[in-house]
RNA sequence: CGGGGUGUAGCGCAGCUUGGUAGCGCGCCGCGUUCGGGACGCGGAGGUCGUGGGUUCAAAUCCCGCCACCCCGACCA
């Protein structure tokens, strides 16, 4: 994409109301723009980044056997009240809302409900199992607070995905597997190693649930680190009587701060009983399905990575996220600098490589300031002095310096064949 | 929801104590000089001072209500 068609514009100044780092960068950079406290526009550049990861995140689930789906917002009453959870004192943070004739509707915050109601038109047999459904979309939560950016917000972008199995071992041996796709997520984002499996509470349906922690501090959670065993606990099941039996000991147990970015859970038969959804056995009788849930906060994890990826000169998203693979700076309106940066542009943007273009008609010092504010992992310069020397200026955004390569070498450091 | 704080130009802020109808920096527009780390000069545009009411000859400024935003805490199925 051309800069000098792109809406947004970077700003030199850092928004009052935003105390979080990421929120901060990634509103002065223009990824995001609030429109109420804990609701956020994504604009062009950080519509990109959530695609690349929510990306990943389809790849990972497909790879588990998940089936994609879309599920509406807005749900129906009547079968929150069949699971008891439609009362707010049951759970009090629901976005409710009316049709014009009166009939109550909620707003999704969570998905087990619909997606177990959908099942009655397709599971009645034990050859319809297990399956694995998720969908990548938003939720609302009425938090009280909105805190954080993109951490914590009360509209954010999340994966949700819902097993269906015949059995608990069949249910377990799914989960694993979802836990594992889950660690694959983050290492392939760049957090593998700041990321622990957290026991944490596990509600009515089983003692523990897992939340996947990134080490950080502008975590809200306060987790203990078995830095040897790759595994934590969270602090709301931090007794001694859990310790022993997970086999923890306390003294080599490292307290940190942490953000959420993962919580999967069983559900046992909660919901699918109280829907009577059922499947048949191969006896012919009736069996409970054996429910289990795997959220990833999506928008959650984009303004962790923000977080985690900076410097004092802006964002440094990994490559697998980044909006663009290249910023590629024009410096000058000279026709000889003009014509190398487009065919450089036009040869990149022909092998797939996302490339922001900077052609617009601004100084070198505030192209370079952007390169840099934008986090865009590879940075390209064509110039006069590129023209005459036959040779690319490219900098990776972590680098200190620039080095004057080749036009072979460039488009092999990119990743291509030339 | 309890405690604290803040709302003045697109953004960041000063002015408020000691009422007299608004100012700075950045950004924006025009002209010129510039052009490898957010240039400089000159000339411009842009504000019902969050909102409603009150006090007063006069309110950004004083008083009351409301709204929004931020921080700490609580909360986070």
């Amino acid at each position: 994409m051309r800069l000098s068609q792109l809406f947004t514009k970077t700003s030199k100044t850092v928004p009052a109301d935003e105390t979080a780092r990421s929120a901060q960068l990634l509103i002065q950079a223009g990824f995001i723009h609030k429109e109420m406290a804990g609701v956020y526009a994504y604009l062009p550049l950080g519509k990109q980044v959530l695609d690349n990861i929510a990306q990943i995140v389809r790849e990972e689930m497909n790879g588990i056997g998940g089936n994609e789906v879309s599920m509406s917002i807005l749900q129906p009453k009547d079968i929150w009240e069949k699971t008891g959870r439609w009362d707010n004192e049951k759970v009090d943070n629901w976005f409710k809302t009316k049709l014009l004739n009166g009939t109550e509707l909620g707003i999704s915050l969570t998905n087990e409900e619909p997606i177990t109601d959908m099942l009655h038109e397709f599971i009645s047999s034990y050859k319809d199992l297990p399956i694995y459904i998720y969908q990548i979309g938003n939720k609302f939560r009425n938090e009280l607070r909105a805190k954080s950016g993109l951490l914590r917000g009360r509209e954010f972008l999340m994966k949700d995905l819902y097993s269906f199995s015949r059995n608990q071992a069949e249910h377990d041996e799914f989960y694993e597997k979802a836990a594992e796709a889950y660690m694959r997520i983050y290492s392939r984002l760049g957090i593998g190693d700041s990321t622990y499996r957290t026991y944490a509470s596990g509600g009515i349906f089983s003692q523990f649930s897992d939340e996947f922690q990134v080490l950080s501090d502008v975590g809200e959670d306060t987790i203990y680190v078995d830095e040897n065993r790759r595994i934590a606990v969270n602090k709301e099941v931090f007794t001694d009587e859990i310790l022993t039996q997970l086999g923890l000991n306390r003294d080599e147990l490292v307290e940190q701060r942490a953000v959420e970015v993962g919580n999967i859970f069983p559900l046992g038969s909660k919901y699918s009983d109280a829907l009577g959804v059922y499947f048949t056995d191969e006896q012919g009788g009736q069996q409970s399905i054996i429910m289990g849930c795997y959220g990833l906060g999506i928008s959650r994890l984009m303004g962790l990575l923000a977080e985690h990826f900076a410097d004092d000169k802006g964002l440094v998203w990994p490559e697998a996220v980044a909006p663009a693979k290249v910023y590629l700076a024009r410096l000058g309106d000279n026709p000889d600098v003009v014509k190398q940066a487009d065919e450089l542009y036009n040869l990149l943007t022909a092998a797939d490589i996302q490339v922001l273009y900077d052609d617009r008609d601004v100084r070198p010092g505030e192209k370079f300031a952007d390169a840099d504010l934008l986090g865009i992992p590879h940075r390209v310069v064509v110039s006069d002095k590129t023209v005459s020397s036959g040779t690319y200026e490219w900098k990776r955004r972590k680098a200190q310096a620039a080095e004057q390569v080749s036009a072979e070498q460039l488009l092999k450091t990119l990743g291509i064949d030339a």
